[in-house]
DNA sequence: TTGTATGCGTTATCAT
DNA sequence: ATGATAACGCATACAA
C-alpha cells in the first residue's frame, strides 16, 4: 500500500488538492455534495490530512507537555487521569515527560520543548532554588506554562495548589488533640517551597498549641527508600515520637515498615497522620488518616488554566492561582490509644 | 521576540542553512570550528530545528502512542514508568490515551493515529470480541502495534504478556491447600481473553484437586464500583464462600470492603488472594496475598518489542510474543485461619 | 463553489 | 567543507 497524500486523493476525485483540505477543515465554503463525496472517499483510502504539514502550516502542534516527576504515584496518575479529560476534550494530545525528581532532566526536557512540539505545558516541578532561566525562555516563545502542586514562587504563572498551610496547620492539631506530646514532621527535601509551607503549618500549630519545636523531629527524607527507612528508624529509637505527620504518603508508608518491625504499636504508641492520595487508605493496617489532596481535580483546573492562556497568550496582568481544599479524614491510625 | 528559523540564523551567521542543518545533525560533515560556531549561537538565540518541518521532512514522528485504559491504577501507571524509560532513551516521546475501557473510544485514537502522530503504538486492549479493521488499517500503513497485558489473540502483533494460566492455577492451590472448600473467582468481563484465561487455570486447579466447579461462584464484574460491591455482597450472603481469589486488583479491595461491612473476618473467615501490583499490599488489614505482575518490566519490554519492530519493518514472520513470569506472595489474607 | 500557486522550516541531493 | 535547490504535505490568499 503506497502512501497516500492530498495530491493523490485530489487527482483521484478530480478535484483540487485546496477542495480536499477544505473538505476536512469544516469551516470553508464547500458544497456539502463534494464534502461527503470527499470524506466519504478519503476514509475508503485511509487517508487523513498529515498532522506534521498541518502542523508546520498552522505553527500549532495541539500537543501538551505533562512534566511531572513520576508516574506511578498516586497523586500524580489521579492528576494526570483529571487533566487528560480536559486536554481530550479540547482535542489536545498530552506527552508525558517524567523527571524522576531530577532537576537536569526536568531543565532539559524543558530545552527541548523550544522546538515546537507543544503549545503549553504543565508541570509539577522538581529541584527548587535553581535558576530558571531555561523556564523563561520557553514563555518567551509564548509557551505557556501552569505549575500544580510544586510551584515555583519566583515565576509568573498560572498555578494551582491546595491549602497546605492550612491543612498542614489542623492536621498536626489533630494530632495534638489526640494527645501526641512529640510529633515528628517527615519532610522530602526541607527545602522545597511544598515543603516549607507545609512545615511552618507545623510549627505554627505547634507553637499555638504550646509544644515545642524541636529540629531533630523535623526528618528531613529524600528518595532513597532504604536510607529514609533507617532515617526514620533511627528517629523512632532515639527520639521516641508519639505522633508521625507525613507530608508525603510514601513516608507515612515506610513509617509504617519501621513501626512494623520495631513492634511499636499504631495508634497505642504511635498515632500517624498524611498527605495522601491513596483511595484505599481505609483498608490499612490500622486504617491511615489522611489529609487528601483532590489531584484529579488539581489536574483538571490546571489544564483549564493552561487553555485560558493559550487561548489568551502568555501576557496576563496578574496570573490566576487556583487554590483547592484539601480534606483531613481521620482513620485509625490517629484513633485514641 | 520574533521566531527564529533556520534562514534567519543563516543570514546571521553568513552561512547556509544546508551548513546551520550539519551543525545539529551530527554526522554530515562539517568543519568542527564552524559548528561549534553555529550551535553556540543557535543557543543564545534560542534556536531549535522545528521539530515539524523536520518530521515532515523525514516522515517519522518520534512519538509512540501509549493506549491503555487508565493511568491512575498501579499496574498500568509502573507500566507507563517502564516503557517510559525505554522510549525516552531511545529520544522517543510518548503520547497517553485513555480509553476508559470504552471501546468506541479506542477505536477512535487509533482512527486518529493514522495521520502521522506516532511512529508505533503501544496498547493494553479494551472490548475484545470486535472486528479489529481499524487495527488492520493502522498496520497496513507500516505503524507497528505492541500489545502488553490485554491483547487481542486475533491480531499478529508482538506482545507481552504474563503467564496468566499458572499463576492463577497456583493460586487456585494455594487457596485450596489452605483449607478453602468454596472459592469464588471475581473476574471483569468474563468474556475478556484475559479474563478467560485466568478463569481457566482457576477451573483447573479445582477439577485437578477435585473441588467442583459451581457457576454461582463465579462474579462477573464490570466498571461500577457500587454494583461490584452489591453483588460480591450478594454472593458472600448467597453462597458463604471461604476463598476469593479476584482476578483484578480493584475487586479485592471492594471484597475487603464487603468482609468489613459483613464484620466476615479475613482470613479466619476468608481467605482473599488477588492479582494485584499494589507495592503496599503488606500494609493491608490483614496483608493481602498478591499475584504480582512485573508491571514495570512489562512495560520496558513492550518498548523494547516496538523498537524492534521499528527498526526492522513490520513484516515479520512470527511476531514475538514474551511471557514473564508473575509472582505469588504469599501474606496474611491467606494465612491459617 | 472550486482551482492555482505559494510558503511553512527543514533536510537531502547535487554541485562547487 | 560549504552552498543552492527541490521536496516533504498541507492550508491559505487570491483568482476564476
Amino acid at each position: 500500500m503506497d502512501r497516500i497524500n492530498i495530491k493523490k486523493l485530489a487527482k483521484e476525485l478530480n478535484v483540487s488538492p485546496s477542495t480536499i483540505s477544505r473538505a476536512f477543515r469544516g469551516y470553508s465554503d464547500i458544497n456539502q455534495e463534494t464534502k461527503e463525496r470527499i470524506l466519504l472517499a478519503a476514509h475508503k483510502l485511509n487517508y487523513q490530512p498529515n498532522v506534521y504539514a498541518s502542523n508546520l502550516r498552522e505553527m500549532k502542534s495541539k500537543n501538551i507537555a505533562v512534566i511531572i516527576p513520576e508516574i506511578a504515584n498516586n497523586f500524580f496518575s489521579q492528576a494526570i487521569d483529571g487533566l487528560e479529560r480536559i486536554t481530550r476534550q479540547k482535542g489536545y494530545n498530552i506527552l508525558i515527560f517524567r523527571t524522576e525528581n531530577d532537576f537536569d532532566k526536568q531543565v532539559s526536557f524543558i530545552n527541548q520543548l523550544n522546538n515546537g512540539s507543544v503549545d503549553g505545558v504543565i508541570m509539577s516541578a522538581c529541584g527548587e532554588a535553581n535558576d530558571h532561566e531555561y523556564l523563561q525562555r520557553l514563555l518567551r516563545k509564548n509557551i505557556p506554562v501552569v505549575f500544580f502542586d510544586r510551584v515555583y514562587d519566583d515565576i509568573e504563572a498560572p498555578k494551582v495548589t491546595t491549602n497546605d498551610y492550612e491543612s498542614s496547620f489542623s492536621g498536626t492539631r489533630h494530632l495534638i488533640e489526640c494527645g501526641c506530646q512529640k510529633i515528628a514532621h517527615l519532610v522530602i527535601n526541607k527545602n522545597f517551597s511544598l515543603s516549607s509551607v507545609r512545615m511552618a503549618g507545623y510549627r505554627d500549630a505547634l507553637q499555638k498549641y504550646a509544644r515545642p519545636f524541636e529540629k531533630e523531629l523535623v526528618l528531613d527524607c529524600g528518595l532513597d527508600h532504604k536510607k529514609n527507612y533507617n532515617t526514620i528508624k533511627k528517629a523512632f529509637q532515639t527520639w521516641k515520637p508519639d505522633g508521625i505527620f507525613a507530608s508525603v504518603e510514601r513516608l507515612a508508608f515506610t513509617t509504617y515498615h519501621v513501626c512494623h518491625d520495631l513492634n511499636i504499636s499504631i495508634p497505642q504508641q504511635v498515632k500517624i497522620l498524611s498527605f495522601s492520595s491513596l483511595e484505599i487508605a481505609p483498608l490499612l493496617n490500622p486504617a491511615l488518616t489522611t489529609i487528601t489532596q483532590p489531584a484529579y481535580d488539581m489536574g483538571s483546573k490546571a489544564a483549564m488554566l493552561l487553555f485560558k492562556a493559550l487561548e489568551r497568550g502568555t501576557d496576563e496582568p496578574v496570573p490566576e492561582h487556583i487554590i483547592l481544599k484539601s480534606k483531613l479524614i481521620k482513620r485509625e491510625s490517629t484513633a485514641a490509644g
